[in-house]
DNA sequence: GTAGGGTTAG
């Protein structure tokens, strides 16, 4: 913005030429220059306005001075170390500049800076005052520290300042802030200033440690209730997860007339979303439309938030979309909607075209995207992510972040990149520690997951049920019986965790496949609560492994009253027949699927190249690349037969569509996407493929040999875990 | 004779 200084009659203040103390309010309040500081935009503008308020002479007042000040240190668009400068050109800042200062330091993320400028002032000999104290104790409460808000709370008390409402109440919530709750309350017992606002200040101290009751009672006790009263109070309640209290309370509001504002809509749409209230959210935004409000951008992030929990994607979608202005919240609702509906590849969209919106992503986003990444194996596009995060949020201390990337580099296949941020970590959470522990777990690599839970307990940490469900698929994948009981037990009796579906579900796995069926069942039977599909899924196909079909028909059983619209049940079990040759059996299942109008869910297989995610499904030809990829598939299958392998036909009934036919065996999703992998990365390089069913057997042998003939890595994630193929074997050592 | 306290979304 190009500033009208020709329309600035600076004659008519002819200021430079008064001396040091400053002119008469009046004249400086309506000076021209003044007032375009409150028309600033950016700090480039202001300092614009300030070397016009130089030229005017301006400058020797400590009234402009303190304006110039006051913008730079608070507004939204200032810039602090800009405002220390002008501090510090001044030989005697007055009181207010002091106050100015101290004000935007304890809004800054260096509150300490705030105390020591309030101590500089002291010793300069310019008292603090009742404007003074709101910004210091506000920096005590930031700094968390009782000692100096106490000490502070002292020198209020000298100067008699404590009959100062405002900072009465500064008083109260400092104390509420610091879990001083104690103090907070004698102070306000002690003064007979009592509004809203002190009452409010205790109210959200003893929200703040749950006492949603006592709250309830100030509340109640309050003479006149505003807005922010009913706001912090429904805000509670949301915390608490009382999300009905919170809707009752907003309602009661409104029959109390008092008016909802831009924060009471969103504390409301918030908890419609948690609690999936969509019908409470609809009413809530004709509220909205009717009241005028539906192009605030607070709101209408609210509501897309609200509609996206609630399962509403296109509304959410569409509201979006009719933003004309998108902030960083808005974004962030928007892919996490996506990513909350598991639409993770709409969530890669969302992110890209963010990214080309020049809207820096948040700490938000990257919670967001990076369980999209891990979810479709896209590593490019996550180590992409990791560069940006290391280059722009170094000192973040966000431990959720690092977490979140050790569980991306995991899930897309590479531990060591996961294991490397592990390590880097200079403070970890519990969750780092779990995400880190089933990482390994579901690479197979058993040993050094168990090592890590002893490292972890050693070190003092508390492992919970995830932990354990960590430690024990570690087992159940690299068929540790052994420990897997020593583990189960430990956890019971020295934990005291009681295991869950999770929990047993490995230990079921774990007998299952070592063929002690007698111990599985009894297991099963001794649970506190009923086996659901995985667990009865799970000892199905331990009766496949040892061909056990009797078994396998009695579990089948469970599985079809539990999941009748799961094919998978009736796959499994054709597969148990096909495995001893009662191909009767097989067609009969197969006619009966098809009767049922049930179809087996599609294998997919994905592969990402140069950050995009490509899709194959059983003998796909939609893919652009599609001749050159079944050309290097006859290919491949040629050199598969030159090296002796022989098609295992056992488990054809995975291919049940009417591609059957045409020996899909060999076109099966995973390998499409493997030999899209051989034309399009070069030689030598890993190829990484995510399935989203469990490889199959055939595919498997076959896998093990490309691996060999063609000379490459292959990693390949399934529905359970991770499969390294290299030189003609594989990680899991066939056991899966 | 500038200014200041309590509520808000992912």
């Amino acid at each position: 913005m190009a500033l009208p200084s020709t329309s600035v009659p600076v004659s008519t203040f002819p200021l430079h030429l008064l001396p040091a103390s400053d002119p008469p309010y009046k004249l400086l309040q309506n000076h021209p220059s003044l007032s375009l500081l409150s028309k600033c935009k950016s700090i480039q503008t202001l300092k614009q306005v300030h070397s016009h308020i130089i030229k005017t002479g301006l400058h020797h007042t400590q009234f402009a001075l303190s304006k110039l000040i006051e913008f730079c240190a608070v507004s939204p668009f200032g810039d602090l170390p800009y405002a220390l400068l002008l501090f510090h050109s001044i030989d005697e800042p007055n009181q207010v500049i002091w106050n100015t200062m101290i004000r935007g330091l304890s809004l800054s993320s260096t509150p300490e800076l705030a105390m020591e400028f309030y101590v500089k002032m002291i010793w300069s000999g310019i008292l603090p005052n009742s404007y003074t104290f709101p910004f210091v104790l506000k920096s005590c409460a930031k700094m968390d520290s009782t000692q100096v808000g106490e000490q502070v709370h002292g020198q209020v008390l000298k100067l008699g300042l404590d009959s100062d409402a405002f900072v009465h109440t500064s008083l109260i919530n400092m104390y509420a802030q610091t879990s001083q709750l104690r103090n907070a309350r004698l102070v306000f017992d002690k003064s007979p200033l009592r509004d809203a606002v002190s009452y409010t200040a205790l109210i959200t101290g003893y929200i703040s440690i749950g006492y949603m009751e006592s709250a309830r009672e100030l509340f109640d006790e309050i003479p006149v209730r505003d807005v922010v009263s009913w706001n912090a109070m429904i805000a509670g309640y949301v915390q608490a997860g009382q999300y009905e209290d919170a809707l009752a309370f907003f309602k009661e509001m409104i029959e109390a007339n008092v008016v909802p504002n831009e924060s009471t809509l969103v504390t409301v749409l918030s908890g419609c979303a948690q609690s999936g209230s969509l019908e409470m959210g609809k009413w809530v935004r004709s509220w909205i439309d009717d009241h005028g409000l539906g192009f605030n951008i607070h709101i209408v992030n609210a509501l897309i938030d609200m509609y996206s929990k609630c399962g509403e994607l296109d509304t959410a979608s569409d509201l979006f979309e009719g933003l004309e202005q998108r902030d960083v919240i808005s974004w962030n609702v928007m892919i996490g909607g996506y990513t909350h509906m598991s639409c993770h590849k709409e969530a890669l969209g969302l992110f890209q075209r963010m990214l080309q919106s020049n809207i820096e992503p948040s700490d938000v986003t990257f919670l967001s995207i990076l369980p999209a990444c891990a979810s479709l194996g896209a590593l490019d596009l996550g180590k992409w992510i990791h560069a940006y995060i290391d280059k722009n949020f170094q000192y973040s201390d966000n431990i959720s972040i690092w977490t979140t990337l050790i569980d991306m580099y995991s899930k897309c296949g590479s531990i060591e990149a996961a294991q490397q941020v592990f390590n880097s970590m200079k403070h970890r959470s519990l969750a780092s520690w779990n995400a880190m522990i089933s990482g390994l777990a579901m690479h197979g690599l058993a040993e050094k997951a168990l090592e890590l839970f002893s490292r972890m307990t050693n070190e003092r940490y508390k492992p919970d049920n995830i932990t354990f469900v960590g430690v024990l698929s570690a087992c159940s994948h690299a068929g540790l019986l052994d420990l897997g009981r020593q583990y189960f037990s430990s956890m019971v009796q020295d934990y005291a965790i009681s295991p869950d579906l999770q929990h047993y579900g490995c230990m079921v796995n774990l007998l299952g496949r070592a063929g002690l069926f007698d111990e599985a069942e009894a297991l099963i039977q001794n649970m506190e609560m009923k086996p659901d599909g995985a667990i009865w899924g799970s000892l199905l196909g331990a009766c496949r492994v040892h061909k056990r079909v009797e078994l396998g028909e009695s579990v089948a059983k469970h599985l079809f009253e539990l999941e009748p619209e799961n094919p998978g049940v009736y796959v499994l079990l054709s597969n148990i027949y096909a495995g001893v040759g009662r191909w009767d059996d097989v067609a009969r299942i197969r006619t009966l699927l098809n009767n049922k109008g049930m179809k087996k869910v599609p294998g997919c297989s994905s592969i990402e190249v140069d950050r995009v995610v490509h899709e194959f499904l059983v003998s796909d030809k939609v893919h652009p690349r599609c001749k050159e990829i079944y050309d290097m598939l006859n290919e491949v299958d040629t050199l598969l037969e030159k090296a002796g392998f022989v098609p295992d036909t056992s488990e054809v009934l995975q291919d049940m569509d009417e591609e059957w036919k045409e020996g899909a065996l060999s076109h099966h999703s995973e390998k499409l996407a493997i030999a899209f992998g051989l034309i399009s990365t070069k030689p030598g390089t890993t190829i990484r493929i995510v399935k989203n069913l469990r490889v199959c057997g055939n595919c498997h042998s076959a896998t093990k040999l490309i691996s060999k003939i063609f000379n490459r890595e292959i990693i390949a994630r399934d529905r359970n875990r991770f499969h390294h193929f290299k030189d003609g074997s594989c990680s899991c050592n066939d056991y899966w």
